[in-house]
DNA sequence: CACATTCTTTAGTGGTCGCTAAAGAAGCGC
DNA sequence: GCGCTTCTTTAGCGACCACTAAAGAATGTG
């Protein structure tokens, strides 16, 4: 309601501005982007930046839910369409392949590595807990197939869970140092060799 | 010769000094490290850290080198000393998830964390070139097992390396996320599953 | 038109960055 | 003792940091 807008209208496109900050926040990381950094990309001046998005720290965490509405996408879906942990996961790895060094935003994923070397506690713990986060729904969806008999009864959920997330920081790692789509993708479907295989519920 | 040393002598150890400067830009990394951190943990003046380091890009080249021969040389040593590709990474991940989480200096791997959202261009590249370095002795050990028919002859030695330093790398931002000893080694014990078993030469 | 509201622009704030000139302190050879 | 050398201490350089007060500009409402 109430959606008159009253006195000077904004001059710049509040969407758009973000979406160059958040390739900045993607290049460099959180802590070493500068606020000069962000209003140079974004094309305005800092108090329209304070008055439009607060702080650097606020911005930051808009970045980070944009980021994970739109590129981060992918990881959530694949995790939560596929009927079972492994296809869930094999599409995980498979994609990020793409989406890591797909040449139209920087490589790799940005909650793994604009945290890294972040001094801001408040920062770096909520992205830590983002990636923990993402461990535990691997774990729940292997979980859930072990005791539906998908997976043997033997396999250890939280260990497969650690691995799998560890390969896919891994690749965002080796996507920023050079490594292309093929290769990567060369990384997931090697890591897919390591999960023990499916056991349909029919026999 | 000629190690008579004339003026006044250095009043702190040089040698502690630059393991107190490891810690930090273990800790922090190369770009968030300030000066004034360092020489707060090696307890000296600025102009006595010039004057023994050189800048601060130069002091970090040094941490890196003592790093590799210290805390790091246990990967070097482990490609280097075992008599295969298989065994030779299954004891570089089964150490790193030992060193990784040692609590006796900052978790992960400092080549790998310390690099994150490095601006200065020659720093980060050389750690990057670093990573990649590592990758191809991975991938020259795997390819010389494959020649001698250790290893199946359909292996790909790329993607066999790059699969195994991305779970490496991994670990090393899981020991930093948090992980423990058990968990990683149970990372690295999964990561091996995706091996190829060898096969001994007398058939 | 005047006025209130909200934005942009200009120009700064105190603080920290990497780094260093200059002066004082501590060892050597003589 | 004196001088020479090399270190440490003090103090501060210009540049940048995140952030903001104040003034000007652009819209709405009356």
């Amino acid at each position: 309601m109430a959606t008159k807008q009253r006195g000077r209208p904004r001059s710049f496109d509040r969407d758009k501005a973000l979406e160059q900050a958040t390739m900045e926040f993607w290049r460099h990381g959180y802590e070493v982007t500068s606020v000069a950094d962000l209003t140079r990309a974004m094309g305005i001046g800092a108090p329209s930046l304070y008055a439009a998005f607060g702080d650097k720290r606020t911005l930051f965490e808009e970045v980070l839910t944009a980021y994970g509405a739109t590129y981060g996408a992918f990881a959530a879906r694949a995790l939560a369409e596929e009927p079972t942990a492994r296809r869930a996961v094999a599409r995980l790895l498979r994609e990020a392949a793409a989406e890591f060094t797909d040449p139209a935003h920087p490589y790799g994923c940005l909650v793994i590595s604009a945290a890294a070397n972040c001094t801001t506690e408040a920062v770096s713990a909520g992205l830590r807990e983002q990636r923990n986060a993402n461990l535990d729904v691997i774990e729940s969806r292997i979980a859930a197939d072990i005791a539906a008999g998908h997976l043997p009864e033997g396999t250890d959920a939280r260990a497969l869970a650690r691995f799998s997330g560890a390969v896919f920081q891994g690749m965002s790692q080796q996507a920023r140092d050079g490594a292309g789509r093929a290769e990567l993708e060369a990384v997931a479907e090697a890591a897919m060799l390591a999960w023990p295989s499916e056991r349909t519920r029919a026999r």
